[in-house]
Formats: C-alpha cells, structure tokens, sequence
DNA sequence: TGGCTGAGTCTGTCAACTGGACTTAGACTG
DNA sequence: CAGTCTAAGTCCAGTTGACAGACTCAGCCA
C-alpha cells in the first residue's frame, strides 16, 4: 500500500511557488478586493479590515511580483490618487477566486446566500469552474482526479 | 467611475471564509501532500520542510475542520501508525489545488515542467479547469468574469 | 533489557502581525 | 497666505506565531 508518491520530490512545484505569491491570508484578501472593483487603499483596509501597515507591505509587494499595477488618476477637484488595477498575471488568479468562493458557498456558507457572485459578462449567468480532462470528460467526482508525476518530477531520496 | 462594489459589505465572505480554513501556505501544503498520496506525519514533513510542531497543529486542525480524518494502520511486524487521508470536504478542495497548480505552471515554472499532474482517473488525460457560466459559454478569457452582488449582500455603511 | 522509529511535545529566539499615533502632500476654505 | 481636510502611508511598542533543535513516549523487536 505504499504510495507511488512517495518517491518523489516537491523540488520545484508550482503549487508551492503560488503560493509562495499568493498565500497568505491577507494577500489573498487583497486580490478579492481589487477583482471585485475596490482598489483604493482606504477602501481596501476597511474591507478586509487588515491593518494599514500590512496593506501597504502587501501592495508593494503585488505591485513587485506583477499582479497589480498603480495608477494614478485625478478626479476633477481633488489631488491626484492611487489606484490598484490588476495586472493579467492579476486577473489570471480569477479561478482560484471562483474555487475558494465555490468551496466556500459549499462548506462555510451562511443561509443567506454569499455576498458576491462573479457572472459571465455577455450573458450574465453565473460562472462555475468545471474541472475538465484534456480528452473532453467533464468531471464531476473529484475522486476522478488522481495525480501523476509531471515532466519535472525529481526521484526523491529520503534523507537518511 | 466610482465602483459599484463599493456599495457592499464583505461580512460573511464565503471567500474569506474559505480563507479562514486553508488561508496559510502551510495548511494548504499540507493539502498537497495528502491529495497527492503522501499521507504520514514524517513524509508530510519532509516534502512540506516544516517544523513538526507547525505541521501537528495543522493537521490537527484539519481533522478538526472536518477535511482530514486519522486512520489508524498496522502494517505486518510493525506497530500501528497513523494516516490522514482526506475527506469529502478535503477532497473538494481539488479545484483550488487545480487552480493554483495552472497559475503557478504559467507564471512561476522552471524550463523542465512542473513536477505534478493531475490526471482523469478513467483516460488519463490532464485535468484542466474551465470556468463556464451556468448558460453554458466556455469562459476562456478572464475579463469575461465580472463581480455582481450575490444573494446574501449587504449594503456597507462607510464608517465616517 | 535495551534499542529503534513514528509521532509528537518543550523551549528559547526571532520575525511578523496588531493597534494606535504620527507624517506627508496636494487641494480647498476663509 | 495660514489653516484644514483627506488619502496614503510610516513609526512604535506589545503580543503572537514560526523556527530549530532537543527531548518524550509507545509499541515492536533482538
């Protein structure tokens, strides 16, 4: 019973460089905030109610790494201010957002309903994330999906 | 311009919910591990690289939580051990894992590919996420994807 | 009896988060 | 022009959490 997985390293996994990226808590919130249209600092801070000091660490770092951009914009009478927009590298984070909200709705949803759903633009009908293999099955069990070694799959020797 | 969003309350965010659960890198590595196979304290600790006492407190709360449960096992001539395998609720997690693993090939891989696949159990083909409203449109780009308020939304009171 | 091993617990150090006060730069007010 | 307002931070002290490494405990085996 010994599992194949066992002999392989997680030297360069992509899962782990993601989250390397996005896997903090506050990070993440942050991501929520500015894919759902709020990308002024203030609005961002009372949102995820994340102390300033930590916001403004989590920007900076956003903005290094590529998944947000500033801009700077003027509203007619007022000084000039700062905006987050995504990036693409920003917006490709989409269905991450999509499964944690799904798996959310699922296991931690109030009776109320979720505050926010994301819908398709032309049609306006909600978008579900459909786990699909490149043969064309749909997936609908995730006991379906088993893992695999992939191309950059190290042996791994245990370290005794 | 002024957005729509920031209309809306975030309390009871299914997302942040989400968050509250698998929101830290080291919890979700060890989500990895186990919807990989790998499924014993030592082997979780050696391919996650972290402290034992972090990695106990996180599978203790994932057994809490409900995504992971112990099973105990003997193997012949060996004293029994434990196991956490996951559950329903872990198991529905793949589509995040899914999610990240695309994000990370794309922006975060080496040359040599990523070390994991995950696979159709029946064909054997790679496993890839589709985000597709409920219309039935295959959403492939993700300006597609707009936020609307969703059933459990709240007005925000801005706190001045 | 004593040793091995898987699965932890204990302890001290050091980095990160937290809440609250302070700072800065434009624009507007009198 | 001096004073005020606001968005977007920075600074500071206290507490929490991660980390590395040593120690513990329970079966099995020689």
């Amino acid at each position: 019973m010994t599992t194949e997985a066992l002999h392989w390293s997680t030297d360069g996994c992509t899962i782990a460089a993601a989250l390397e990226v996005v896997g903090d808590r506050q990070t993440f919130l942050v991501m929520r905030e500015v894919l759902t249209g709020v990308r002024r600092f203030d609005d961002i801070r009372e949102l995820t109610d994340m102390p300033r000091q930590v916001l403004s660490n989590r920007l900076t770092r956003l903005v290094d790494e590529g998944l947000l951009r500033r801009h700077t914009y003027t509203e007619p009478g007022r000084r000039p201010r700062q905006e987050y927009r995504p990036t693409d590298k920003g917006l490709d984070l989409y269905p991450v957002v999509l499964a944690l909200l799904e798996w959310g709705n699922h296991y931690a949803g109030g009776p109320e309903g979720a505050p926010i759903r994301f819908v398709h633009r032309d049609c306006g009908s909600d978008v579900r994330l459909v786990p699909r293999c490149e043969t064309g099955h749909d997936i609908d069990q995730p006991r379906q999906i088993v893992p695999r070694p992939g191309p950059g799959a190290q042996p791994r020797f245990s370290s005794a």
